[in-house]
DNA sequence: AGGGTTGCCCGAAGCGTTTCGGCTTGGCAA
DNA sequence: TTGCCAAGCCGAAACGCTTCGGGCAACCCT
């Protein structure tokens, strides 16, 4: 069994109380004490017993995340990433990391009151926010604090680490707009998530600002994977007069769909068509085979540490505006561009 | 908040203690009292306080799982489907499942230490069995519960759930021999797998029950991709004289890779050579396009459930023998076989 | 010198649960 | 009648921690 409390107060001479406010850094214990506890936990290898803790403070240092029922993305290596980023930056913080699978069937907001009803959980981290959330509501509505990847509105009331994917897609709009594109097809994701709409917005605003019109025949809602893009890519480039001379693709994966669908239909990129990708680095051995893309670049990666440090300082009761943080993307240019035949 | 024992007790009328007995189904208390004590806990929304459970029993009612450094197995979907599967089964069990990444160059069982010094964790679900497991030997030694997904030695001193590999190996290569193959290459995993060692002494011990040789250039290890099958596939037939007739696939993804090695070099499965394979179900939209294939089957999605009632057993003390359980797996004939030419 | 402030420390209560030991009560055998 | 036992119940202590309220010096200000 690890140390105690009682074992370093007995240790060094001094009471409980005392060690416990010399550990957690309390201001009204001298400079000496704090090192001399410090000390006698190292030697003793005294761990703090998490349920105390949790008995005596209402934290238990435990937080969790909900996975939605099924794969609605097929991208299962993002989970893992995501479940690996999350795990690691919470125990660098000396937190635990809980996972719960929702049950097929089984209501979202279900799981988090039984996980919370539990009375072990201190908050959560929300993956695709929906407009008017029900787990936020619920969550909010208990008083317990959440961050989310993402976030469902402009400016929510809740924590979040998020990308600005209207900037995200106005940019790459205006990447091949700058090339003198006209017509600019948009294969995008799925449809009910923010950040899809919200990129689809940036490419709206960017075409208006050209004074152009938004073609909705030219943008494609759907399952972020090869097969979606290659066949989205068949239906824009079949249309006989209306053809797009450059397209914007959601992720790598859809470029990949869309690279091989040009490939069968013998055009050249960027010759005969432009494309622009948003890439979130995600690892993938069959990502690397692809041509050098241009467009904007965020790393998904970087998102797990400030998510991370956004619920802990809901958890602390920090104020909102410093929790709410939006990571920037680059652009980049790898030769995918050129003017329009 | 939600209710606790004291609100049951007064709302009942009973003590504290009596209604914690009931609702534990200890045996001298009434059935009556039992009755209202339950009936009690549902009116009120009673949810046991996990943190004091723990505090005062020494149980948490958490378990965890360790994920190892880095994706060693390129399987992501693996990982997600176990992660759903294990988090469910333990939730089904009112059970909190933790999940723990090692970082890059941590020690993994430092990871388990730091874990059980949080004084949080009631047991493990360790996956990737080794032959002298360090795991193992650490939590053994402290007393902590363990059940393994897979089993490190033949008749292991510990908890686990498994499929019998030996007799995998061993049936997928006399279900070739039967047909009369007499030459039966088999590309399997990486090697530091136990459950790939097993399937390569199953296909030794069934070539030496039928008199032939196992010859090393026929086995090949390497991790579980499609490249890797193509590659290994490739270089047997490449042999000019000795290439083997039959081929033996150690998951699906390897047998997709001998498909397209095999259609590169103009041969017919099966009329030029026959193909078997271990399939373990996994779902996965890439897979679903490939040819039925002959072999053995056993749904991996399976054993998250046993794994989870293995672990619970160990926690509750019941005896090892109960809890060191062998999957079964089904034999398929799907037409990939077919005398050697 | 008196009163306030500051720095450091401690005792004790309490978080929600389990569990040990002891307390009643009624029934039954001696 | 007395003694015993089983069934059912309860009080109180304990788990390890945080925190509230207070105490005791030593210092500074008037």
């Amino acid at each position: 069994m690890s140390a105690t409390l009682k074992d370093i107060a007995a240790y060094t001479g001094l009471s409980v109380t005392q060690v416990s406010r010399a550990l957690n850094d309390h201001d009204d214990v001298s400079a000496e004490t704090k090192i001399r506890a410090r000390e006698a936990a190292i030697a003793l290898n005294y761990h703090p017993n998490l349920s105390a803790r949790k008995l005596a403070s209402g934290r238990s240092g435990i937080v969790g995340l909900v996975l939605p029922p099924q794969d609605r993305t097929p991208r299962d290596s993002m989970f893992v990433q995501m479940v690996r980023g999350l795990s690691s930056a919470f125990s660098r913080q000396g937190r635990l990391f809980v996972l719960n699978a929702a049950e097929e069937g089984e209501d979202v907001v279900e799981v988090h009151r039984r996980l919370i009803d539990g009375g072990s959980l201190d908050g959560f981290v929300l993956i695709e926010p929906e407009d008017a959330d029900r787990r936020v509501a619920f969550l909010q509505g208990r008083g317990v604090p959440l961050v989310m990847h993402g976030r469902g509105a402009l400016d929510p009331d809740y924590p979040f680490y998020d990308i600005d994917n209207i900037a995200v897609g106005r940019e790459l709009t205006e990447m091949l707009l700058r090339a003198g594109h006209r017509r600019i097809g948009f294969i995008n994701g799925v449809q009910s998530m923010c950040y899809v709409t919200h990129r689809r917005v940036g490419w709206e605003m960017a075409l208006r600002a050209a004074d152009l019109p938004a073609d909705p025949a030219l943008h494609e809602h759907g399952q972020m994977t090869e097969s979606v893009g290659a066949l989205a890519t068949l239906r824009m480039m079949s249309a006989p007069a209306d053809r797009p001379s450059a397209l914007i693709a959601g992720n790598m994966l859809i470029a990949k769909g869309i690279y091989s669908a040009l490939s069968m239909l013998g055009l050249k990129v960027p010759s005969d068509v432009s494309v622009v990708v948003h890439d979130d680095m995600l690892p993938g051995e069959d990502l690397m085979a692809m041509p050098p893309t241009s467009g904007t670049r965020s790393a998904l990666a970087q998102s797990w540490e400030p998510l991370a440090q956004g619920l802990i300082g809901a958890i602390e009761g920090r104020p909102l505006a410093g929790l709410q943080r939006v990571g920037v993307f680059e652009i980049v240019d790898a030769g995918s561009i050129a003017p329009p035949v």
